[in-house]
Formats: C-alpha cells, sequence, structure tokens
DNA sequence: CATAAATTGCGACAAAGTTGCAAAAATAAT
DNA sequence: ATTATTTTTGCAACTTTGTCGCAATTTATG
C-alpha cells in the first residue's frame, strides 16, 4: 500500500482528520534519513511549526513516526508499519545513519529478554555508534 | 574505587580541572534511575545551570556520561566506566526505568553486527519500552 | 604564597517546544 | 450540493531548554 493511502487509514481508524499539513508531514519523512525536527520543519515550509509538532505528536501517539537518539540529537523517522523494520548504525565522525537490515536471532533475543523482566514488549529500539569505513582512516582519537 | 576518585582521575588525565561543581553533578548522577537534564539542574541547586549543561558536555566528551532515549525526552546516566554496561526497559504507561542486567550472548551479537557493516562499535544502546508488570492491568489500549 | 590558566556565575540571548483562540478546513447531516 | 458541526490550522504570545561573552572566582603550577 502506498504510505499516503495507508496514513489515511490510520487516521480515519483513529477518528482523526485527513488534511493537507499532516499528510505533507507525512511526505516530508518519507526520505531515507532519519530528520531532526528543525529539518523537518525546514522541508514543511508552508507549514506552520506549530503544526508540524502537534502532527509529530499524533503520529508518534498513532506509532506513524518514532524518534530515535542519534548521536548528540533525537531524530525522527516513519515507524515499522511504514518502512521496515530495522536497526541504525550512526557515525561518530561524519554523523551518517546506517539503516541496519533485520535480523530475526535478534529480534527473537529482544524478546525474550523482555518476557524475562515480565515486560509486555511494544517496541524497541538498538543504536549502535562507531566509526563508519570511510571515517576511519581519518580519526585517531575521538 | 569510589566513582568520586575515578572522576578525578579521569580528569586528570584529560588535563581538566577538579572543581566543586563536576563533584556535585556527578554527586547528582549517582542515584539509580537516570535524570532528565531539567532534574539535573534541580538536583544541583547550588550550580548556576550554564555550568551544569557545560559540566554535562565535558562528561560527555570523556564518556563519563551518556544520554539515553527514554520514552519521549532524553536523560543522562552515568556510563559503563561508572556503572556496569547495562540496557533499559522503559515503561511507556508509569515512566519507569528497569535496568537489565548484561547479557554476553546480546553484546557478542551486536559487536558482530557492527563488524559485517564495517563499523568501528565504539559504543551502543538498547532501550525496550513496553509496559511493566505492575502496569499491565492498569491498561488496555495504549 | 604568588602567578598563570581554567572554570564559574551572571545576564543576555537564541533555539526549541507549548498554548489559547479566532479563522479555515474537514467531516457529518440535511 | 448546502449547511451545520467538529476538528484542525495559523498566529502570536509565551515557557522551557540550551548557548555565549565576559568579569570575578577558583584551581593548578611552581
Ligand atoms: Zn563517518
Ligand atoms: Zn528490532
Ligand atoms: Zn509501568
Ligand atoms: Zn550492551
Amino acid at each position: 500500500m502506498q504510505p499516503s493511502a495507508q496514513l489515511e487509514q490510520v487516521l480515519k481508524q483513529h477518528g482523526q482528520s485527513v488534511t493537507a499539513a499532516r499528510q505533507a508531514v507525512l511526505a516530508a519523512l518519507q526520505g531515507q534519513e532519519p530528520l531532526t525536527m528543525g529539518e523537518l520543519v525546514i522541508r514543511c515550509n508552508d507549514i506552520d511549526r506549530a503544526t508540524v509538532y502537534r502532527s509529530v505528536a499524533l503520529f508518534e501517539r498513532l506509532s506513524i513516526v518514532q524518534r530515535l537518539q542519534a548521536g548528540w540529537k533525537y531524530k525522527l523517522e516513519l515507524s515499522d508499519a511504514f518502512h521496515e523494520h530495522h536497526h541504525h548504525a550512526t557515525c561518530l565522525h561524519c554523523g551518517q545513519v546506517v539503516p541496519l537490515s533485520e535480523d530475526p536471532k535478534l529480534e527473537a533475543y529482544l524478546h525474550d529478554l523482555a518476557v524475562a523482566y515480565n515486560f509486555t514488549l511494544r517496541k524497541h529500539q538498538i543504536e549502535l555508534s562507531g566509526l563508519c569505513a570511510t571515517c576511519q582512516p581519518t580519526v585517531g582519537s575521538l
């Protein structure tokens, strides 16, 4: 299903209106890389800051987007129902975020871990940080 | 080694001064639960906000503290050299953060994963979110 | 203890995020 | 299709969070 159609469906399911602003926010998030809130606001430049914030808050409640800690600031990306489920590796030097393809064993592992702590697992996040292949020669310390 | 002594050592190793403010910030972070920046500022109430921010920034550069995404806001906690390495499960309903004891198999797995992507892994984070044992009966939806 | 270097507090500022409310748009009803 | 009802939007004012320059204080050095 097309992401925009899927958005429409999720919004209606929850009694929320389908609006131009919300569609624009979704569209802005469809790129490859996760975005900071600031970047997102810029990409939605016909839409008021407050509206972007309100849309993101709604999307987070409806599990349409998720926020992840990428180095210093948090970033936003579409969540599993819209993208494939995946994790990230962030380069500490150049800041690039590389998506990692899903690993069923790892997923199973996390599930068992949650069970061991009597947690009903709703979502999870793994963030690796280090140096990407390109930056490894460049950097000595850090 | 006592955390305060360890702080002194790390600071000196990097040519940084050992000051009352920095010791106070470390002390405030020694409690069990990770703290938001706001909470930390409150617990350091003789110290200026700007100084707390500057200390945290320094501590982050020296890998004394790490920030983690706990639900909505980020939180700070002492990093692996000061606490045992561990991960977290956050309850979506009551917000409590439960530390998970280290699992060597999982750690090895992450290491291999990074290698597969040509990443030199420097650190990593796993955040589980869901409902804790206490909140499971309370909540139907969410 | 005196000197040099680094850190702190302060105040002013910039950026990020929130809120109330009237106008506009979306849905529901006729 | 029009109108009525409900929800959302933009705006502007505001709070919170985070940053910066600089003089006063503290820390390190000898
Ligand atoms: Zn890189
Ligand atoms: Zn996963
Ligand atoms: Zn709970
Ligand atoms: Zn680990």
